[in-house]
DNA sequence: TCCATCAATATTGTATGCAACTCTTGTGCG
DNA sequence: CGCACAAGAGTTGCATACAATATTGATGGA
């Protein structure tokens, strides 16, 4: 693995962690003496970050973490939602049966993990439960785009099953998407996902305080 | 602007017209002094076009031309047209009065140019008729992604209002999806949509030869 | 007192040179 | 004759130095 790489990923620690707050410049020189490279492969490094959206880079100007307005962030969340729905549609339609079993076992063992309120189990099976869908699409330009943007959001759902009783819920939307998936409904599949992923978004805003931006009356 | 851009934009455009063709190894020193620079700026380029999916580049190995197998092809224009579809549902659900006249607008003149089977003014029109659906989503997240999936399909596009018949079967599409829209009918919306790009999508496969990949019977 | 202009400084963009790694090619051994 | 290993060349990754531009502060005038 290159130099730039691990920065790109020790930078994208830093601003996740809090460190380098939303807004704050990056400063070439700076990082370069933080983490004992020269700017060239701090340059590399913040150009791949600028791709994920993690930073803002304008030509001459520098880097600076990106600031999520919650209009922005709102936006984001709809748009996952709709890919994801896209997804779980396309699954429902072309998964095979391996696949069908093997997802629907995933989600058994989520049962047993809501059941123990084993929160971190829970959500890193969540994660799988989800690419699982990406991957049902046999689509790697979807899968592209939704690991993406799942990525983006990563940030923000930290807290999702902190919520009481999120874990038993979300286990029952799952459930939902999971059995449209099963008898290839796509309709269903699309809506069922479509609602859980709002829900998801709710959750994030009940625990943040964020409200969602009004419909201005264009 | 900056060098590294325009050089991006340089090399995009020799890559677009053939010059560089799919595989071809893209050597640093080399791009440098056709192009009259250092390889700082050329290595920066290269990366830009790497986030775009023109070429790859691994680590120590160098960049290429992105070589798009027929499979992956496909599933570029799969996801294109899942992301449209999405974008039309999105609009029919909540384009201001303003963006549908607009819309409504540019649909009639583009029908003037099909008549007059002006196919480079008609192909113009088309861009900006599809890009006004993304805009209609109002979500900039879904706006990025649409225009990029766009970019990456454009050198196939090219000849696409070339086939006998065409532009007056794309207008008809458009209306179907336009009406859609202007009712506010989401599901008749996602569904004409989803049509119209697929039969795109055939068009091409007509004019390269290249067949869709069958079902692999898993 | 406020605004405009200019200079100084700081930061980014680019060039060049060196180090590390990869790939090729040639030679020797089996 | 074929394969493995090594040495060499060539290319990429990184560091340093220089150039160009943005920002900030001060100073002068209105």
């Amino acid at each position: 693995m290159t130099r730039a790489e691990r920065l790109a990923g020790e930078i994208a620690d830093a601003i996740l962690s809090g460190e380098f707050v939303p807004g704050a410049r990056l400063d070439e020189q700076g990082l370069a003496d933080r983490y004992g490279v020269s700017r060239t492969p701090v340059r590399e490094a913040l150009r791949l970050l600028a791709t994920t959206g993690l930073i803002d880079m304008r030509p001459r100007r520098g880097a600076t973490v990106t600031q999520i307005t919650s209009e922005h962030l709102f936006e984001l969340f709809v748009a996952m939602g709709e890919i994801e729905a896209t997804c779980a549609r396309l699954s429902a339609l072309g998964m095979s049966p391996i696949e069908r079993r093997r997802l629907e076992a995933l989600h058994e063992r989520m049962g047993d993990m809501a059941r123990a309120r084993n929160e971190d189990s829970y959500a890193e099976a969540n994660v799988a439960f989800h690419s699982a869908i990406y991957a049902g699409t046999h689509n790697s330009a979807l899968v592209e785009i939704a690991t993406n943007l799942r990525r983006r959001l990563s940030p923000f759902r930290r807290a999702q099953f902190r919520a009481p009783g999120r874990l038993a819920l979300s286990h029952a939307e799952h459930e939902v998407v999971l059995l449209a998936i099963l008898r290839g409904d796509a309709a269903q599949a699309h809506a069922a996902m479509l609602r859980h992923v709002n829900l998801v978004e709710d959750a994030f805003e009940q625990l943040s305080g964020t409200q969602p931006p009004r419909e201005k009356s264009a």
